[in-house]
DNA sequence: GCTTGACGAGACTATCGGTCTCGGCAATGA
DNA sequence: TCATTGCCGAGACCGATAGTCTCGTCAAGC
C-alpha cells in the first residue's frame, strides 16, 4: 500500500523538533511525577509548544504519555531462549523486574498506570502494550510444555496471570522488592 | 478513656439519617458506576444533602466511598479453619472470588480502586483494608507451615503476593474468570 | 428566648482535559 | 514572486470536578 495521496501535500510540514520536545518533556515529567498526575498544560509548557500542536498529532493526553514511554524505553519484548523453561522464565522475570525498578521507566510506568485507571482511552491503548508481554510469557511456557518441562495439565493462562499479577501487585504497591533474587524465587515458585 | 469534653455539647446534633443517606447513596452510586468515577455532587444530591454536610464529617470523597463500602459490605475477613492448609486456602479463595464477582461489592470495589489510583488519601485508607486481608492469608500459610503441610523453605510473603496479585490482576482487568474452579486451580497451583 | 452548631442550598475558586480561534510563518506550486 | 495551504505558539474558552465559604434555617440545650 502506498502512502500517496490524491493531492500532494502542500503547506507547512510537521515540526519534528516539536514532536521530540513534546515526547521528551512528557517522559521527563512522567518520570519526575512518580505517580502524581501530569497535566497537558504542563507538558505543552515544558516543551515550549501550544496545546493545539499536541492535540493535532495525538488524540488524548494518554496517547502522548504512552508514546513517550514506549518511544524511549526499550519497548522490545524480551524473548529469551536459553534452552530451558526455567532459564527462559527467569531471564524474562529478571529483565522485567530490572526494567521496572530503575528510572526513568519505573516512575513513568507507575504514573501511566495511575492515569490509565481513570482514562479508558489510555487503558485501551495500554492493553496492546501489556498483551505483547503476556504473549511472550505464554510462548515461553508453551515451549516448555512441548519439551515436557511443564506438566501438560498445568493451566498456562493461570500461570501467566500469576506471573504478571505478582509483578504488577508488587510494582504498584511497592511494599516488597522486585530484584534479581525475587525473580529467581517467583520462577521457582511458579515451576515447582 | 471517656468521650466527655470540657464543655458539654450544645447546639443541634448530628443528623444520623443524613449520615445513613450519604453512605447508602454512595454505595448505590459506587455499585452502579462500575469503574466510572462518582462525583461528590452526585452523592450529595442523591442523599438529599448539602455538600458541606458531607465534608463536615468526612475529610474527602474517598473517605466517604471507603466507609460506604466497608460499612455495608461484609467487611469481616474470612478466616476459615478446615483443618488443612489446602482446605483453608481454597475456602478463602472461593469466598474472596465469590464476593468480588457479584454486586454490589464488585463494581463498588472496582470504582474504589480506580479512585484510589488518583487519590493518595484514599489509597492510604485502603491500605489497612487490604492489609487485614493479606494477614488472613499469611496466617493460613503460617499455620500450614507449622503443621508441615508447607515446606519450611517456601517464602510466605511471596505466596501472599502471588495470591493477591493474581486476584487483583484478574479482578481489575476482567479478562479471565474468578469463579470457584479458578479458586481451586490457584490454590493447587500455589501449594504444588 | 438566647446561644450553639448542624442543616440544605448553592455560589465560588482552582484545576484539568479538550476545543476553538487568531495572527504568524514555512513549504509548495503557479 | 506570490497566493494557497496547513502547521505553529498562544491563549481564550467550555464543562466537569474537588473542595471551601456563606447564608438563612432549624433543633438542642441552658
Amino acid at each position: 500500500m502506498d502512502t500517496k495521496e490524491p493531492r500532494p501535500h502542500t503547506g507547512r510540514r510537521r515540526n519534528e523538533a516539536a514532536r521530540r520536545a513534546i515526547l521528551d518533556a512528557a517522559l521527563d515529567l512522567l518520570a519526575d511525577a512518580d505517580g502524581a498526575p501530569v497535566s497537558v498544560e504542563t507538558i505543552a509548557r515544558a516543551a515550549g509548544v501550544g496545546k493545539q500542536t499536541l492535540y493535532r498529532w495525538w488524540p488524548s493526553k494518554g496517547a502522548v504519555l504512552l508514546e513517550a514511554l514506549t518511544d524511549r524505553a526499550a519497548q522490545d519484548v524480551p524473548a529469551p531462549d536459553t534452552g530451558s523453561l526455567r532459564g527462559d522464565l527467569r531471564a524474562l522475570a529478571t529483565a522485567t523486574f530490572d526494567a521496572a525498578q530503575r528510572p526513568p521507566s519505573a516512575p513513568a510506568l507507575r504514573t501511566l498506570v495511575r492515569e490509565a485507571a481513570r482514562d479508558p482511552h489510555l487503558a485501551d491503548l495500554m492493553r496492546t502494550f501489556t498483551e505483547s508481554r503476556r504473549a511472550a510469557v505464554r510462548q515461553i511456557l508453551a515451549r516448555g510444555r512441548d519439551r515436557r518441562e511443564l506438566p501438560a495439565d498445568r493451566d498456562i493462562d493461570l500461570l501467566v496471570d500469576q506471573f504478571y499479577g505478582f509483578f504488577w501487585y508488587r510494582f504498584l504497591l511497592g511494599h516488597a522488592p522486585l530484584d534479581a533474587t525475587t525473580a529467581e524465587k517467583i520462577t521457582d515458585s511458579l515451576l515447582r
